[in-house]
DNA sequence: TTCCTTTTTGGCCCTCGGTGTCATTAAGTA
DNA sequence: TACTTAATGACACCGAGGGCCAAAAAGGAA
C-alpha cells in the first residue's frame, strides 16, 4: 500500500561525499499528523510542523514541495507499485478486470494499517485545501490507468476511452472511500466491488 | 450554459437604501481573461486584475472569494439550471438516461460561445492551481447528480450508488472535455456520447 | 591533522493570496 | 439638512512558498 511508510532517510548510494542527510521523513510525517489531529490541518502552520519535527522550515520545504503534500506520504512509490502490478497482469485477463484488480491491490490494507489509513484519508477527503490539492495526485494515478488501458486496447493514452477509464476508475474508488469513511462496518475491498457492480447495473442492465 | 455571463451587477431588489454597487462583474472577468491570455494565470497578480478592472483589490475579493474562482464565472447559476433540468425530467425516463441528458444540456454551447468556452476550459484544465481548485467546484456538481440519483432510486445521497454515479458522470464529462481541447474537429456533445458508449462497451460487453 | 570538496541544513528576505478593520463615499429616507 | 444603509478601498497583518547564501558535516588527499 502506498500509504505505508517504508524506505530510509535517503536512497542515495552510500559512499558519497558530503554531509549525510540528518532528516527523517517518517518523523516529519508523524509530527505533522500529530499536530493535524490536535489543531486541524489549516490551523497548523508549516513553522509549527518544522519545529515539532526539530528541523528548519526551509528544510521541510526541501523534502515536501508543499504543506499539502505531507499527508500524501510516499504516494509516488504507490504509483510505481500500481504500474508494476498492471505490467505483471496476464494479457488474457479482460482489461476491465485487470484494472479492477489493480485498484483492489492498490488499496489493499493490512489490518494493522487500517486506523492510520482511515485518518489519512479522512484528512485528505474532508479538508478543502487537500481536496483541491488531491486533484493533482489523482491526475498521476489516472495516467497510470490510462496508459495501461491504452496499451491493452492498442490506443494512444490521449484517446478518449483510456482517459474515460482512468477518470471512471478513480471515480469509483473515491466513492468507495467516501462510503468507507462514513460507515464503520464495510470493508474497503467490498465497497470497491460494490461500486463497480452498482455502476454496471446502473449503466447496462436498465432499459435503454 | 453556465459559462455564459448573464445577469446584472447585482440582483438586490431595487429601492434599497445605501450606495448602489458600482462594480461590474462582467468587466472584472473580461479584464482578468485578457491578462491571463497575455501573461498566464499564475503570473497575473490579483493586484493587476483589480487595477485593470479599475477597482480596489479588496473590492475584487468581495466579489470573488479567491483568484481561482474568477475563471469559473457564474458556475453556481449553472448548477441551479442543472438541478432544474433534472427536476423537470419525466420519471419514466431511466435514471442513467436522465443524467446523461442533463450532462448534455449542462454542456450545451451556442456556436458563438464556443471560442470563449474553449479558452475558459483550457485555462481550467491545464493550469495546476486551477486543476486543484476545480475539485471543490466539481464536488458541488457531483452533489447535484448524486441528489437526483438518490431520489430516483429511493436512496440517501450518501449511499454508495448515488455517489458513484456522481463521480462517474463527472469523470466521463472531464475525459470528453480533455479530448475536446486536444482535438480541433470533434464536437462536445459527440464526445460526451462517445465517452458513455465507450465506457458501456468497456464495462459491460466484454467477457467477465 | 589540515585543507579541499561535496552535500545538507537553515537563516534571511521577498512575493503574493487572502482576511479583518475601519474610515469614506454614495445613495435613499425622514 | 440630518439620518440610515450599503459599497468601496486603504491599511495592516498572516501564512505559504521560493531565491539566495553562509554555516555545518561529512568524505578524501596532502
Amino acid at each position: 500500500m502506498w500509504s505505508t511508510f517504508r524506505g530510509m532517510v535517503s536512497s542515495r548510494p552510500r559512499q558519497a561525499p558530503g554531509r549525510r542527510p540528518a532528516t527523517d521523513l517518517g518523523a516529519i510525517e508523524r509530527a505533522a499528523f500529530r499536530l493535524f489531529a490536535v489543531r486541524g490541518f489549516e490551523e497548523t502552520t508549516v513553522d509549527a510542523i518544522a519545529e515539532a519535527a526539530g528541523i528548519g522550515r526551509r528544510t521541510l520545504f526541501r523534502y515536501y514541495p508543499s504543506k499539502n503534500d505531507i499527508p500524501w506520504g510516499q504516494f509516488e512509490a504507490g504509483l510505481a507499485h500500481l504500474r508494476a502490478f498492471l505490467r505483471a497482469t496476464p494479457l488474457d485477463i479482460p482489461v476491465h478486470r485487470a484494472v479492477h484488480q489493480a485498484v483492489l491491490d492498490f488499496n489493499h490494507l493490512d489490518e494493522a494499517a487500517i486506523p492510520q489509513h482511515r485518518e489519512r484519508m479522512r484528512l485528505l477527503l474532508t479538508t478543502p485545501a487537500l481536496q483541491a490539492h488531491s486533484a493533482l495526485k489523482y491526475a498521476a494515478w489516472r495516467a497510470v490507468i490510462a496508459d495501461y488501458t491504452a496499451e491493452r486496447y492498442g490506443l494512444s493514452p490521449h484517446d478518449l476511452l483510456p482517459r474515460t477509464v482512468g477518470h471512471v476508475s478513480l471515480g469509483m474508488a473515491l466513492s468507495a472511500y467516501e462510503q468507507w469513511l462514513d460507515t464503520e462496518d464495510a470493508s474497503l475491498p467490498a465497497l470497491l466491488d460494490a461500486a463497480l457492480a452498482g455502476l454496471r447495473h446502473h449503466l447496462c442492465e436498465e432499459p435503454a
